[in-house]
DNA sequence: CCGATATGACCATACGGTAAGTTACCGCAC
DNA sequence: GTGCGGTAACTTACCGTATGGTCATATCGG
């Protein structure tokens, strides 16, 4: 039987799967984990399904891949600013600028965390919940501080104020989205504008 | 063939209707469109799949009715609200309430207009879309007048903020979700105390 | 010729959806 | 009151297809 173009691009591994692995983030990121589908993804890849099992194993692998190598690069870059020596506004501001800046090139990454249709169980359950654990402890620390400034010291407070200020990131994250012609930049201005405007403080 | 209990529980329509939709809603809710699966819905309710089937039709025919339920409630609460006295700050503070009495029953309504994996065309899309048109204005106008206050005006910055307005009680309803021993009465409170420690601001 | 890259064709099954029939109840003729 | 017909409520068993996943095989550089 004749197959065209089988094995004939040879195109290095560690490429395709980056490739793969960018289509398959933009396709989880519309989609949602269940409503993603793989021969969709390997039609926008411009490949066959069997490569793509045969680099990620299974569905599970593949979503697992992307979500790791978001994590890793998001979590990174949040815990550095917050290793900084800033504080309250100042540092919410430079995270939101860090996390535009990451997040320039593939937007789509930052849904993989929060994807209800994602298994519960298992290795992805683990891999988020470890990624959104440092995220989040992370956040926890600058809401902490932010809130004892202004006498707030209720656990449950802060932890409700936590997840109001991830879900703030992700607002703007989603909004970007549907505005793909705003540079970070723009975005970070955006936000300087608005935190200013609220809050009423000078920002840098 | 025997079929023990074939018709034998009785239960008019409309009060089957509301429990399925109920059911539906949470499996909705939980797992996404994508993820919910028929089958646990007519398990989780005690019923058979075609009674499900005979009442909504499909799928779509079930998320949209448990859609339109939905967005009726909560559309008309936050429009009600809207129609009030109140302004910036506060009506915020009354629309947070509103929605918390609303949603104590079912938290889980508030997550079908946020669905990544509904379908995107059609009936569902069009339900969705407008009810979150709904909101949205709402929610729009009420933030068009803080930020005027504050002296932003450029609309993309208003677009942007009404997006992190829905999204601040998207997670405020999710945090909810996950701390289901707090009364409304008490997210009210605690909204009460967050908001006040962020802006300085004195509630009633 | 061997290993890496790649594919068309296929399998298994989960899930949306349906056909056909069963049970219970209600209203009504007698 | 009782037999009976119509209808609402409900079920088992099944179908078709989309989708996750696999197999055998092809191409090509070194």
């Amino acid at each position: 039987m004749v197959r065209p173009n089988a094995g004939t691009k040879g195109v290095p591994r560690l490429d395709r799967e980056n490739q793969i692995l960018d289509v398959a983030s933009a396709e989880f990121g519309e989609h949602g984990y269940a409503g993603a589908s793989i021969a969709r993804i390997a039609e926008r890849a411009g490949i066959s399904k069997p490569l793509i099992y045969s680099y990620f194993d299974s569905k599970e692998g593949l979503f697992l891949a992307a979500v790791e190598r978001a994590g890793t690069v998001i979590a990174d870059e949040i815990e550095r600013i917050a290793h900084g020596s800033s504080e309250g506004l100042v540092r919410a501001l430079e995270t939101l600028q860090g996390i535009f800046t990451i997040l320039e090139p593939q937007p789509y990454i930052w849904k993989l965390f929060f994807d209800e249709s994602a298994p519960r169980t298992g290795p992805i359950a683990a891999a988020i919940g470890g990624y959104r654990e440092r995220i989040t402890k992370t956040a926890d620390q600058g809401v902490t501080v932010l809130l004892h400034q202004q006498g707030v010291t209720h656990q449950l407070d802060i932890s409700a104020m936590t997840a109001v200020w991830l879900s703030v990131v992700d607002a703007l994250v989603n909004w970007w989205l549907e505005h793909p012609d705003q540079t970070a930049e723009q975005m970070t201005a955006r936000c300087v504008r608005l935190i200013g405007a609220l809050f009423g403080e000078d920002l840098p």
